[in-house]
DNA sequence: TGCTTTTTTGACGGTTCGTCATATTTTTAA
DNA sequence: TTAAAAATATGACGAACCGTCAAAAAAGCA
């Protein structure tokens, strides 16, 4: 068992380190330019052996976004302990998926990658989950906010599902980051500040929904701040 | 001249006729089944031919993205011409943009090998010109719509630029649809009519920035339907 | 018809993928 | 300690695809 389990670790490190070699070949060359065979030199290591711990290309892909997703979700996580209100808590939370972007700009492009149908059908069902489950446990915790936020009065009555709220603000959100991240339209639009517009549409569409406090009445400026300040100060990454 | 002018014809068709083609291939096959050499085998012609008119893969795909996004284009023009407020020619947009992603499904799936920065990066300016014009076309309707919101007071005074709105319809519905399109994600929330959700999510927004009539005053859902008769009935696809 | 220009062809060199028989290392057990 | 067995690493290899280009075929022209 001792042996065995040290066994596992060092194939666990090994996939590890696969994954950070392939992250800076994957940023430097983009997704035609990276390939296993570059993987392999880089590692100093037989491309074969690459292929006992990665079924293919994609699934190496997959794992790195996987990797980083789940730093998001530790991100999230501590964004949802902010002492506040249900919207600061959201805005909290609308702060770690900025700095996220911010912090690991190349995650996107992964994502663009995989949300190509060809590209994610050749990977395993199982790493598949994996990245599946560390978005739910992200909406899990957006949709608990939203519920607290309906439980103690802060929505009027309506007649809307959590989940719509939380389908919102992810949309916004993402297709807002996808937006600056790629296309050319935007920049000659007058957009300069981008996340800073989605913020304030964020904040647009929860005022929309009746959450209060609405963001006239209360600065969301000030309060995504005080949570970058003081739950992702720049050593806590 | 008249020589000429049936030769560029003839080119043209030709053209066209290999991104037909193409676009059968790729929605049977995905982006890592499509293959110029089963493109050339499918029009009967030598893979040379094909590069006479395309200078690599990518540029094919592109092809087929602008081709697809100028329909768009010209049915937000029309949709743009529905009588009504302004909030209710929005509204009609909205209803194009649902009909369009709903008519040509395979088009987001372009859209998102597209979004990959080492694909597109290896098609040509022009062409990638192409395809920011008839998205600017669009965005430029959009913003047009917003403006005449602002002028003719449907909005309340604020300090925000039409682009911002735009930029947030525009997120909104381009991340709602993505997220529809590809994540498992979503399928294990209870979103079940996500393009609804989308709409309301959008309403929620215009709701928020104060664009008048607000959606609990109109019933915008019955717009949607309206124009969806009067403008896009099923013949006039 | 015979010559020139344009267009088409598909074989080819180059690259990458993923495999698998072989070589090497590690483990086991006598 | 040592020899056989098991696990792991290697890289040459076949297959697939890209984009090119010299040669062939077709079209234009006089």
């Amino acid at each position: 068992m001792e042996v065995l389990s040290r066994k596992k670790l060092e194939i666990q490190n090994r996939r590890q380190a696969i994954v950070q070699v392939a992250r800076k070949l994957f940023k430097d060359k983009g997704y035609l330019g990276f390939n296993m065979d570059r993987v392999a030199q880089q590692m100093q290591v037989a491309k074969g052996t690459i292929y006992q711990h990665f079924a293919n290309k994609e699934e190496v892909i997959l794992a790195m976004a996987i990797e980083t997703l789940e730093i998001r979700t530790a991100m999230f996580e501590r964004a949802a302990l902010f002492a506040g209100k249900s919207r600061e808590r959201m805005a909290a939370i609308g702060c770690a998926a900025e700095l996220f972007v911010r912090w690991y700009p190349d995650h996107f492009e992964l994502e663009k990658v995989l949300s190509c149908g060809s590209i994610i059908e050749k990977t395993s069902e199982k790493l598949q989950g994996m990245k599946t489950a560390a978005e739910m446990k992200c909406i899990g915790l957006v949709a608990g906010i939203v519920r607290d936020g309906m439980a103690c009065g802060d929505f009027p009555k309506s007649e809307f599902q959590p989940d719509q709220v939380v389908f919102g603000l992810w949309s916004n959100t993402y297709g807002g980051y996808s937006i600056m991240a790629c296309s050319q339209t935007i920049a000659q639009m007058g957009i300069e500040n981008g996340f800073q517009i989605v913020r304030e549409n964020n904040n647009r569409l929860l005022d929309g929904y009746g959450w209060q406090p609405f963001s006239s009445e209360l600065d969301y400026h000030k309060v995504h701040h005080r949570v970058a300040v003081e739950i992702f100060s720049e050593g806590s990454r």
